[in-house]
DNA sequence: CTTCATCATCGAAGCGTTTCGACTGCCTAA
DNA sequence: TTAGGCAGTCGAAACGCTTCGATGATGAAG
């Protein structure tokens, strides 16, 4: 192994002198400095990590812990890690992954050893046991998601309410006077996960504005589960056109589901997605949809980590929804509904 | 921050003795050990990682490199994620995760400043960049999935062509004579992925020794994708009664399409899924099925890194397929197939 | 000319562990 | 009785880096 120590030695000059050339925290003439970096060059230096740690007492480690549940659509939690570790890679971070099976011990693990700076995590609760430790650990937090109470934790999230209102107004926007919400699993409610909530919030209250009819169904996510939920829709409340679908995997199955019983997309109902834009293409009728900005929120967080690292305040950033039109929404000029 | 040397002030013994105590390497009266322990939990104390791997040159830390890609399914990449990370807990491991994008460089920038112990590498390919580097270091490898050439490394994997041999002799068990392979996008087959031809070599030499008609197709992941393969298959191998599909994002797409052309499963055609059972139970006809045992695979991966650790030689172990029974395959006792 | 910064560099003191070699009793085998 | 072993403990030397406080030069300001 070469240490900083050989590359000293190679170059003519002290241990203190490499190291301040590759800080860059003292001046040191250009001169030298190509000698140190040929040196290093040469002998393929690396600093020693752990012995990196130990003397400056950072790790250049954040650690991401992910959430290790079914009830979660995985290619969009998978975007998100993919997302965190690009981006912490450009701030020259690496990850640290912790499943969330772990909890709040993983957390103190984690932190008391040493082994990071920072922490990004994902999947928060309305009252998630880890928030105490989190505020109590001395490395910086960014939280993927909204708890009940974010004071002193950086947050960063995709708008979940305004999501549930535009689709509504997309929707009434194209004369439909009665919608449903097909949502996530009633398990994901129950967690305190808020995102399903702030959806339906966004969605109820957009209804309730608007003056239109709307009623949102949890679903399970299997053939079953969304035939069940499609059921209810029909009976309480008969005549609905305006379908919000917040449940990647059954996406396809509600599009099968409608035809079969009859109603053709858009002509008959249309239908309003939330979740990737490859989902929604890769649909029988191309879905226009509210995307999961999955990519920019994991950066975002990387970011406020960088902040917080940097001595700046937590904050809580809320990104605005954005919604695709593509062929799943017909205008509907007359009021009366088919079923 | 609390150090060694606090506990060992704490409980009236030296440095090295509490280190020893910790450790085990050398023998502690009982006595003494229980006072330390008294010290350590009253303190809360947690040795600093950084020194700890400064001085005794290892860190309990693997890298993980998963895949970033979109022609993988990804529930399935988050399985083996979930369960590296898991066992490797268990062995009182860390996970740092490596996203593939870094491709060589980032294993070589790992193993540099000594950031992990040993490797677990996904996503290999025929002739992987990846592996000339790999061999090179001093940390150990292990290899989910198959090389082209895996000397000097561990790998683990699910014996795809084993798996592929299954399903057509399932299919012709049940009288079959005429089966089709609908498998990966063809980006799959073109970058060196081994499990993608070494299921269809498996498929087509069973197909051949059965002296059964067996056709594989690639298929895009998308409903447009889907009706090219089956248009494929219709034209090419007219009278095909029994169907593989080797594509998660497609299976319902596929069981729907079948439905749509006037084929009822598993009445007029079986259908025999690979992937999670959780997706071949949640479709209109619950699927028979042959699993990926991801979890299984995942945690032979890190028992053999512990083994590697421990000494031990590289080796090659190959998972056998296992199929589950469900409703989607029906015997055939005529030979006449149905368009 | 002094005096004071500033630039460029060096030496040494940590950072918190592990591990090696010694040392002290005490027990056992010859 | 003594040599040898072993259990139990200690002190000190690494491990590879960062950072603080010098120390000479050099140049500008008075």
């Amino acid at each position: 192994m070469t240490t900083i120590a050989d590359v000293a030695r190679a170059a003519g000059v002290s241990v203190s002198t490499v190291s301040y050339a590759l800080s860059g925290r003292r001046p040191i003439s250009a001169e030298t400095r190509e000698r140190i970096q040929a040196a290093i060059d040469e002998l393929g230096y690396r600093p020693h990590a752990g012995a990196r740690s130990l003397a400056s007492r950072q790790t250049r480690v954040m650690a991401l812990a992910a959430p290790l549940r079914t009830d979660l659509y995985v290619p969009v939690i998978m975007q998100f890690v993919a997302a965190v570790a690009t981006a912490a890679r450009a701030h020259d971070h690496d990850v640290l992954l912790l499943m969330n099976d772990e909890g709040p011990a993983g957390l103190e693990r984690v932190a008391g050893g040493s082994m990071v700076d920072a922490f990004v995590v994902m999947d928060v609760a309305t009252n998630d046991p880890r928030l105490p430790v989190l505020r109590r650990l001395r490395e910086p937090t960014v939280l993927i998601g909204l708890p009940g109470r974010a004071d002193g934790l950086s947050c960063v999230d995709l708008d979940w309410e305004a999501a549930g209102r535009l689709a509504v107004q997309h929707l009434v926007d194209h004369g439909h006077t009665a919608v449903a919400l097909v949502g996530p699993p009633p398990a994901a409610y129950e967690r305190g996960t808020t995102y399903a909530h702030r959806f339906r919030t966004g969605f109820e209250t957009a209804a309730a504005e608007t003056g239109i009819r709307g009623l949102a169904v949890p679903c399970e996510p299997s053939h079953d589960g969304l035939g069940a939920s499609l059921a209810r829709v029909d009976t309480e409340q008969p005549g609905t056109t305006g379908f919000v679908v917040h449940n990647e995997p059954v996406v396809g199955t509600l599009l099968h589901a409608l035809r079969g019983s009859g109603r053709e997309v858009p002509h008959d109902v249309s239908v309003l997605a939330v979740g990737p834009h490859e989902l929604a293409e890769g649909q029988a009728v191309r879905l226009t949809s509210i995307g999961i900005p999955a990519d920019e929120i994991g950066a975002l967080a990387v970011e406020m980590v960088a902040d917080l690292l940097a001595g700046r305040s937590p904050q809580t950033t809320l990104v605005a929804p954005r919604l695709v039109e593509r062929d799943s929404c017909a205008h509907r000029s007359d009021s009366s509904a088919g079923v």
